[in-house]
DNA sequence: GTCTATATCCCGATAGAC
DNA sequence: GTCTATCGGGATATAGAC
């Protein structure tokens, strides 16, 4: 039901995976796994290796360096990361497009908290890996983003809002049940994996952004 | 203005520090900033004995392990982030207060990136220090603010909310102007060292939560 | 492609003189 | 309290056989 495989997801699902593709899956799912833990500082090759069943050498065959392969588990996570936002078009009434985002942002931080996190971590950093692709590719895609809204207040469809921080308060709303999961479990003792919990959050997120948009 | 010395905060302004504790205070500084930027294990003990002006057996004197040291560092920034709390007070009405919480969170995330960024650390390695504080003295706390909402709500001062996830978005927005600070100038080019862009963000936050609490 | 063996470095922590 | 010297361990990465 949940995916595992991130790679999968980002590569064409039609080709079929060579027996060194499935093993680059396998190795990044370890990495995944273990760098969301601790950050790249945290895990070393070595365990990283062992959780993927490979030989540290034979890891680092496929990727010849530590930054290397946390490279490669971001660009993964970050190609992820942007899926739900093809919901944000002009064509949809803004309500039910928000509504859709926020529950899809918070299914992803139930189903891949790992890669929420790993994403925190290296934004935490400064964003030195994804950086460039930040103000490269995201930053355009917001700007259309920002001009659907700009699409949306225009026709009086929602109440006028400054997109940027709209985004901003969604993601941080949305992630941080995924981000802050150990803060939220240590004073409600709820996980999203509950699906009483699950469901109260989305509702509680839209009902908190749907009532900031009425026009 | 901005103050940089978390400890002192923290303890009686009154008494006078002694030497060995204005060295504990550098060297927490030290800490705090080095720690913050790429968790703990993203920082040695050699550079934060170099950045705080102190030979590394020096620093061991004062705090025996780095983990020590870590813990330290935690409980400097848990108090701080405790601070905002007070206001949450069932004399206030509850927009005033939540506009001034708001207000208060977002200004530590400027003054105090650096902690609200390690204090981000810790909570995504799964609050391994912080763990028992927050479910020993935080969640009593967090009680206690959550029958304040309930006042409020009962005497038909703002709409009903669940507490906790009123406040877990409100953490969330607040302090994703420092955490996510990257990101946020990577795409606005901003920061809130611009007066500009903070009282824009204070205005969107303030906006987004009053909205929800209309009667 | 996968292995064993190893080079090289840095880290946290200790010993012991002063 | 502060220093020099150093230990022991674990980390990334490479060399070279198979």
């Amino acid at each position: 039901m949940r995916c595992c495989w991130i790679s999968s997801m980002a590569t064409q699902a039609l080709k079929p995976l060579s027996k060194a593709d499935r093993k680059r899956e396998v190795i990044l799912a370890a990495a995944l796994e273990l760098f969301s833990r601790g950050g790249v500082d945290g895990a070393s090759l070595d365990r990283v290796a062992e959780r993927a069943d490979v030989s540290k050498t034979n890891l680092i065959y496929y990727y010849p360096s530590k930054d290397a392969l946390y490279a490669a588990v971001l660009n993964n996570v970050l190609s992820l990361w942007l899926g739900p936002l093809d919901v944000i078009d002009p064509a949809n009434p803004p309500q039910q497009a928000i509504a859709s985002y926020i529950r899809q942002k918070i299914a992803f931080s139930r189903d891949h908290a790992d890669a929420s996190r790993l994403f925190c971590f290296e934004i935490l950093y400064g964003a030195p890996v994804l950086g460039n692709r930040l103000r490269g590719m995201l930053q355009p895609v917001m700007e259309e983003k920002a001009r659907v809204f700009e699409s949306w207040i225009a026709s009086g469809q929602m109440a006028p809002v400054d997109p940027y921080q709209f985004f901003y308060s969604l993601w941080a709303t949305t992630q941080h049940f995924a981000d802050f999961a150990s803060q939220i479990e240590a004073l409600s003792q709820r996980t999203l994996d509950d699906p009483a919990f699950f469901e109260e959050s989305v509702a509680h997120v839209t009902a908190l952004f749907l009532a900031r948009l009425r026009p």
